[in-house]
DNA sequence: TATGTCAAAAAAATCGATTATTTTTTAAAG
DNA sequence: CTTTAAAAAATAATCGATTTTTTTGACATA
């Protein structure tokens, strides 16, 4: 019954005394909550923290060591995510995931950045262009398991891969826009996580990274942009049979 | 230098007293926190609370007559709608507005309602149908403004057109959608009540709800996407010269 | 005038304890 | 047995005070 994060060794207090130490560095002096906030984003994108669980103040406030209010203000940030539920009276829960809303997320995802990215293709300058030529690059350069036996997901790779794919986004000319997808991508990566962390599709993808760019060059938005549909249809229905 | 809410007579507490009064009726039984959420959200929304004022936890404190914890998660909550700009260990302000970012939430506007409406006609069932009728019905039923000479917004009616305009998106099938859209609306009318909340277009947009519910009903999904984002043009136009 | 330093004041962030609400348990009644 | 009621336990929400960090402003230096 207690458990909770009770998996992690060290506070967030010791580490903020680490990270303090380097006195030259700018050190970003982040504040007690955005730490929680970062570790436990983190853990549940990584579907460490499974949907659902109850996220009680006190188990947190133990396991970090930490007062409860900081744990409150970074769950209540987490709220904006969609990552975590919020409940007046009855506390905080990762949220709940099923079929039916990972087939919306979806389909949402693909009308925004099919939109954004005809957007970007439309309007993109040289800049743009070599933004999602390094990206590409750096993508292709990360394996996408560090185990070449079983299947063990490649941070790198993962970091990479949401990089590049918001790199061909990124000039629709809106940062709202580019935030909701930026939300939405993350989303995708728990239910993904979720799901079936070991067993994963063969399916090259880096192939369709590549005609992904190509067309993004070439201008040829609707292309491009049909690509992308099939790109996501295609993990999504993988993910559809894993989830339920 | 004491200002912030001091314009509020009641304390939330108070509030919170009368409410929890009538035993009988099943009164939403509301945190401390949510009060505060809404109250705050409303004053910017409303544009009392103007962008870019700092949010002082502890002017508030004395205002709302309550304990820091509930005014710091209530703000963290804000956050999510983009009303409220944290910065770690500088606090929290109004969100800034500029005309740059007007434009581009008008533009974002424009895709996703687009999006959604076109959906909502292509998919939309009777009671869609029977659902846009109502609620432009109720929008026609309410005056624009409870002044008859000079222009003084009803409030009634800022409810209906919300309702109306999200109804036509109902149906598009993602309640994520819908929810962004509920959020980008809200956003634009801050800042419509910040930018001068007196003068306004005599132009008859009435007329443009009409067409809106016809060409919805006709499934015309072209057409009708057109008129809404003409109609968002025009009313996007005069709100810029007002800005700046 | 511009720039830098330091101490005082203000404000933000956090803590530990208290209060209110919900959930669970226990026990009595049907 | 199942249902209901009251008591106990667990948890959420809130408060008031303390600690940290940032901002301000006076003074000194170039």
């Amino acid at each position: 019954m207690n458990d909770d994060l009770s998996e992690l060794s060290s506070s967030v207090n010791q580490e903020s005394q680490r990270e303090s130490k380097p006195a030259g560095a700018n050190t970003t002096a982040t504040s007690l909550t955005s730490q929680i906030y970062q570790r436990i984003r983190d853990m549940i994108i990584h579907g460490e923290l499974p949907p659902g669980h109850k996220l009680k103040i006190e188990n947190l406030r133990k396991s970090l060591g930490t007062g409860a209010s900081p744990i409150r203000e970074a769950l209540s940030l987490l709220t904006s995510d969609h990552l975590v539920e919020r409940i007046d009276q009855r506390g905080f829960r990762v949220s709940h995931i099923n079929l039916e809303s990972f087939r919306e997320l979806l389909k949402t995802r693909c009308w925004l950045e099919q939109c954004a990215f005809r957007e970007s293709i439309e309007h993109g300058d040289d800049e743009w262009e070599e933004r999602i030529v390094i990206a590409h690059h750096r993508l292709s350069r990360a394996p996408r398991s560090i185990d070449d036996n079983g299947f063990r997901i490649n941070t790198e790779w993962e970091t990479r891969h949401k990089l590049f794919h918001m790199a061909l986004l990124s000039a629709c000319g809106s940062s709202i826009m580019l935030k909701f997808c930026d939300q939405l991508y993350d989303q995708n990566i728990r239910y993904r996580n979720t799901a079936e962390p070991t067993a994963y599709p063969k399916r090259n993808s880096s192939k369709e990274h590549d005609q992904l760019l190509k067309l993004a060059l070439d201008r040829k938005a609707d292309d491009a942009v049909n690509a992308l549909e099939k790109h996501y249809i295609r993990t999504g229905d993988f993910l559809s049979k894993q989830i339920e």
